[in-house]
DNA sequence: CTCTAATCGAGACGGTACGTCGCGTCTTACG
DNA sequence: CGTAAGACGCGACGTACCGTCTCGATTAGAG
């Protein structure tokens, strides 16, 4: 958690928790009404009943409380879906993944359509790169890293977007495409070098 | 009126014209500087020699004039692919429009790696739907939007990707990977049906 | 008159004259509406009918458009009352000017409580100070500056208080305050003394 | 809000005391060296060692800081002279009157001469006008209003060419021209007939 | 159960950038 | 080819928000 912590000793302090637990509230909540950057400090303190130097004292900026407050939601969304996925189970690690964000619809509606989607990708990305740098790579093509960039820029853009729809997508077909157009192409076999790669694939 | 807007008969005036050539390098070379929101509409005009208030009779905002910036070199840049890949041949589609940002890779670094990435994102959106809109969808599956949203979105981030690479990866790898990884998923014909796709490529 | 002339030639230009004519007019409109320094050259120009340009060829600033309005008029009511003075007669010279006044009552009201005043007084005062200086001091106690400086300051607040009344006093009242409080106390040869003055004019 | 007026609780806090002792101080000194509206409130602050922000803190504007500087001194003068002139003894008010400027010539000079005489004016007026308002009319003759508007402005005139005069007049002969000129002729109560004042103090 | 020290709220402060307005100059296009 | 339109540089304004700081009130723990 990159939050700053003004007093070891105060960490868990009553009013220090209560404090915290309002400014994430008033962060989530004022991500539904604006984007992040319209979003002022003053306006988090006044949401959340705070004084606006006690801001200060939990976070450096509001960057660092959205962190604070996305941080944990994504590392449990990727620890649902990473692991299935690893199984080579992309469909039921599709279905998780789906399954959870519906689950806290209202919260991730927030993070994703809220302004706040670039702070989140790049949270994403952050995490992955972690995770990816402890496994092997199974394919060396493409590029371990512009993979990673992919994948996660697409889910978070079809998270986005899915969460954005006045109807949605049954949790069965928006998981589809998560496997069929963004994950399959990635871990398709090394089989097909692009030299060699038709030019048409039907063809 | 918030800014006051030049009017359409002078827009060929010769001194306006300067000033607004002048404010497109201004906006150029900052972005190799720095992101976006870092630079200043001080930083702009004096860089361009221009007075403080002239931007505002030119432009509302930054965000304005970069997107004057970068308009044309989208425009520039979906004309040129469109009609190939309209042509069924995604290769060559992808080594022209890899080989067109290299050529202007200055100009191109600039827009996507200087902090200017999320505009350009939006811009080369807004756009796509344009062209998107006049078009029969060849596919119902997936949902059209979220195509164009997934292609635009994955083509900046490989485009912004390949430019920061110190040894960038030749154009037909990246080419290829542009191909594969982006847009065959979405053109590919309707003989994979979501529910009979091997769970395990290649098994 | 104090205004700048553009071409020597075109002094008499019947366009010259007409712009002259409607900068005036504007300016005087404009006074009845809102103090001088709201009005802005461009209401002007626009409220004239003329070109913001156009403007500077005939005056350098708001203030010499001013000058060269009220000069005139200035200069005549001050020729007006002055020759009666001298003989001796000041309630004939009120009379006179309150007159004169009241006869272009809208002229005045424009310049005297439209926000003008400062600017009237020290033009009032620039004239009678040159005709003072072609004068013999009648007295020498007060000194002589002072008393132009407050006969011409409380004529102009007199003027100013007077037009604004909803029911002004009438001509021969406000000529007796101007006489008795005004005039009457610089001017004293011993021969009318003050407390032999009715209290009320009509007494 | 328009400008951020303290709270009035904080009116003590010695932050804000010592802020505005330094607004105030700034403005005096600034008066001494040019017009009211040649002051930039940016100077204001810079010669105060105050941010620009804090200004508005604590004034909507230089007007109304000027005002928080007049408004105690001229309340101070008022009511030096008032009790006295109430007295009926006008001649030792208009000592009492010169004497104080006198005393505090450095700070009536930048109030009255440094081009912030008709704001003063004003101020004066204003503040008269309260007194009057509270006190019975000994005259009907002239109107209360105008002889207000009379006293103040000419007092005011009085003042500023007094204290601009190289070679100021002897308070005893400033107060003379202050009762003679002034105010007699709004109070006169025939006790004290003109014609025996002496013409010239010392004759 | 008080007294002292920490911690909180409130907000004053210096600062940077913004977008606006008006001025007076200077260039340009047009008749 | 002169004149009217208006683009321009400039400087001041007043606002918003930032992050730091000072202050007074509240509270908690030590005596």
């Amino acid at each position: 958690m990159a939050h700053y912590r003004p007093h070891l000793k105060t960490a868990k302090d009553a009013r220090a928790v209560r404090t915290r637990e309002a400014l994430r509230n008033a962060m989530l909540l004022l991500l539904t009404q604006q984007s992040l950057d319209k979003i002022t400090i003053l306006d988090i303190c006044q949401t959340a009943g705070v004084g606006y130097t006690t801001f200060f004292r939990h976070h450096p900026s509001k960057e660092s409380l959205l962190d604070d407050v996305a941080a944990d939601e994504i590392a449990h969304l990727i620890g649902l879906t990473v692991p299935i996925a690893v199984a080579q189970d992309v469909r039921a690690a599709g279905v998780a993944l789906f399954n959870y964000v519906d689950e806290h619809r209202k919260l991730w509606s927030a993070l994703l359509t809220g302004g706040a989607q670039v702070a989140m990708r790049n949270e994403f990305l952050r995490l992955s790169r972690e995770i990816a740098a402890t496994r092997a790579h199974v394919n060396d093509w493409p590029p371990a890293d512009i993979s990673t960039i992919l994948v996660v820029s697409s889910t978070v853009e079809l998270l986005s977007w899915w969460l954005q729809q006045k109807k949605p997508l049954p949790i069965e077909e928006v998981a589809a495409i998560y496997e069929r157009i963004i994950i399959y192409p990635h871990v398709r076999g090394d089989r097909i070098p692009p030299e060699r790669t038709p030019r048409r694939p039907r063809s």
